[in-house]
DNA sequence: CGTTCACTTGAATGGGATCAAACTGTGTGG
DNA sequence: CCACACAGTTTGATCCCATTCAAGTGAACG
């Protein structure tokens, strides 16, 4: 699969997340930045939160990829998503002060720290920032809609596919490759996420591959016909 | 199952919708409801609006109920969500400043508007305001993931006793009775929904009535042992 | 070099979908 | 008033996809 391809084409330099301070002129990028707090590295299989945390920081990726996930009463565990570098971590928590669920590195990962209540703040006087941030927290809604609500009624092979396709396009918006990545979970999380059992993602990526939509190996993946995916995504072809 | 059982408990004077002016003193409501726009009444099977349109309201729910669906691509619609009266409708359209679903009543039902531009300014003053509406949002997020992902991994059975359990909880918040209400959505929303087929969602209905878990008559609904009902969510006791 | 963890592949089972048919309440028009 | 249409619902029989159980492969690491 060659050298790797998570190196971003992006060159601009950026202060924060990537979201945050869109549109914001360079006094007020000060200010933001001013309040990001230190930065805090996480090692790998190790939480940046844990479910009933008090909630006063977001957190910026800055490095790494996290999952989150929620234990239920029955002591099983889903996984709620996966967290890239650039997206803002923790804003489920807004809404009770404390953290709904736990948040796991699934390599050496670096966050930000944003300090919630200096954040608000800040909103009082940068309207541009308080959009910005309502942006993010609704796109955050229609990302659970969009993607998850309809992975319910999706056959297995939907599911995978759209879950692929779903985290090219979040590498692309953040200047990586849309058609070779890393996948950064195991099957099993994969799985655990998407409701399906670990053998079936096993197969499902095998026969993906088998039809040359995919190639795979290890965690090694190259998306070779996206446009086929999509549409397997969306229902069609089941591909034989 | 004799008298309407919908009638809120609740006797308190209420100016605007049941949450967003929670903790606000008697001047700044007055501002807040200042900028509620008109009432809308909108008839059953109409929209309130339409995939694609423009955003420039939000809208509380004052009476009635609501769908959201999304119309995937291959022209299937899914349901994403149904709302109810007091809560809030149109967060998800914040990010893109269009609507990503459609929002139709189920019953005859009245909104008010909330011309968003104007909430906007007015969370420059109120700080206690632009709280709780992130508090709102973010629920909505937590809503999301916590139902719906888990929604995934879960059997039929599971899922139907998961979604009334939800609807009980939210009647409960909002005055009306927990454990006795009206489905305002046919059997074939609900599985939609819930991504089952409706022979399954009148099956498992049936079979909670047969164990005496529910009572259930056309739209009728009675949650007879709600503590069971709660541990067949949480995928306990398949009940024979 | 052997242990371990993640993954793959095969075969059998079962839960929910699908197909088919009947039933119910509601509204409509004669 | 009844006859009819129709949409929503229920129930039964069959089928299929995804899980489960089981076994095996392969890379990573001490």
């Amino acid at each position: 699969m060659g050298d790797d391809p998570h190196r971003p084409r992006r060159t601009k330099k950026e202060p924060v997340s990537l979201c945050l301070p869109m549109g914001l002129d360079e006094a007020d990028m000060q200010r933001l930045d001013q309040i990001i707090g230190r930065r805090r590295r996480i090692k790998r299989d190790q939480s940046l939160y844990r479910m009933g945390d008090r909630f006063d920081m977001l957190y910026a990726i800055r490095l790494g990829h996290f999952k989150t996930y929620q234990v239920n009463s029955n002591g099983s565990q889903q996984i709620t998503g996966f967290q890239m570098a650039g997206e803002l971590l923790g804003m489920d928590a807004i809404g009770t002060s404390r953290h709904q669920c736990e948040a796991v590195a699934l390599e050496d990962s670096e966050v930000c720290e944003i300090p919630f209540s200096q954040l608000e703040e800040l909103f009082q006087d940068m309207p541009v920032l308080l959009r910005q941030f309502h942006r993010i927290m609704s796109k955050e809604i229609s990302r659970e809609q969009g993607v998850m609500l309809t992975l319910n009624s999706m056959s297995a092979q939907q599911k995978l596919a759209a879950f692929l396709v779903n985290l090219s396009s979040r590498y692309a918006t953040r200047g990586y490759s849309a058609s070779r990545f890393q996948l950064r979970m195991t099957r099993e999380e994969i799985g655990n996420y998407l409701g399906l059992a670990v053998e079936s993602v096993s197969r499902l990526l095998s026969n993906l591959k088998k039809n040359g939509v995919i190639d795979v190996s290890h965690r090694d993946l190259e998306l070779l016909d996206l446009p086929t995916l999509r549409s397997i995504a969306l229902g069609a072809d089941p591909c034989s």
